[in-house]
DNA sequence: ATGACTGCAAAGCCTTTGCACGCAA
DNA sequence: TTGCGTGCAAAGGCTTTGCAGTCAT
């Protein structure tokens, strides 16, 4: 499973989509997606925000929400309601590779996997819904290693 | 799948399992396992909160999220993050079946769904990460047929 | 009688919205 | 120049906490 220091090809496509729909290349918005780019697993606004912060990008956490809300509306980004009462977000890579996560419920730790095999469950499962499926979460928990000692 | 109008013995199970805690027996706790027992679906505390407002039990709002904060805790029920910033909660039976969600991103809709090869993906899975899974859940998300029109 | 339980109201926390200024096109 | 984009502050919505009265044991 590789892992990127920074995505810019990723960063790159979603600026890209951003145009497309008509936004203008703001500084906020460019910034949110850099942050965004250098996560490889769910990053929650008021982290980005604080990353910002320390960066003194001087990025409202308005537009943090604002940007975060237009990048997944156009299918760039993937929001996920894994912590209690906030929400996370991780990049939709175009190759369809993607993980999910289990969370130690003690810690909030988040430890992400892959697994075909239940993709491909899940793609059958899909099938059979009235619901037309776009994406999927799965989240397994439990106490990660630390905190069942 | 059956469905029961009223699933009784989970209810008998929760204050059973409450009392062995050593909760006493309030008149609130009682009738939030009651309200429960009566979904077969994630229902939300506000959700709770309007029916027994509608019954006109006299159940303070506080006294519901902490009654389900208790019953989480005791294993009797599962705590679901799908809608939007707002939890929603379900019995867990000890036959162990259980379902999961498709939701439409539009209405909020929920679909209840189950099967049996998504379970044993997810049981090998969870065998493989070192977070020692009590649990889990998979959401499908997309449009439903009445939103896709 | 004692301490858990509860309702009410207030506070907390994440997120969204309103608004005036600034900047991309 | 136009109106989208942005930061700031205020408002919203769900959830939690403080507190004094009430009730189970």
């Amino acid at each position: 499973m590789m892992s990127v220091a920074t995505d810019r090809a990723w960063a790159e496509h979603a600026l890209e989509v951003l145009h497309g729909a008509g936004y203008r290349r703001g500084g906020a918005r460019t910034a949110v997606v850099e942050a965004l780019s250098r996560h490889d697993c769910a990053v929650s606004a008021l982290e980005l925000d604080d990353e910002l912060r320390q960066r003194k990008a001087g990025v409202g956490r308005a537009s943090i929400y604002r940007s975060l809300e237009q990048l997944e509306e156009l299918g760039v980004l993937k929001r996920l309601e894994v912590s209690r009462g906030m929400a996370s977000y991780e990049r939709i890579v175009q190759s369809g590779h993607h993980h999910h996560h289990a969370i130690c419920r003690s810690c909030g730790r988040l430890e992400p996997f892959e697994d075909p095999g239940l993709e491909r469950a899940i793609a059958r499962v899909a099938g059979r819904v009235s619901v037309d499926v776009a994406e999927h979460e799965v989240v397994l928990r439990g106490l990660c290693e630390r905190c069942t000692r």
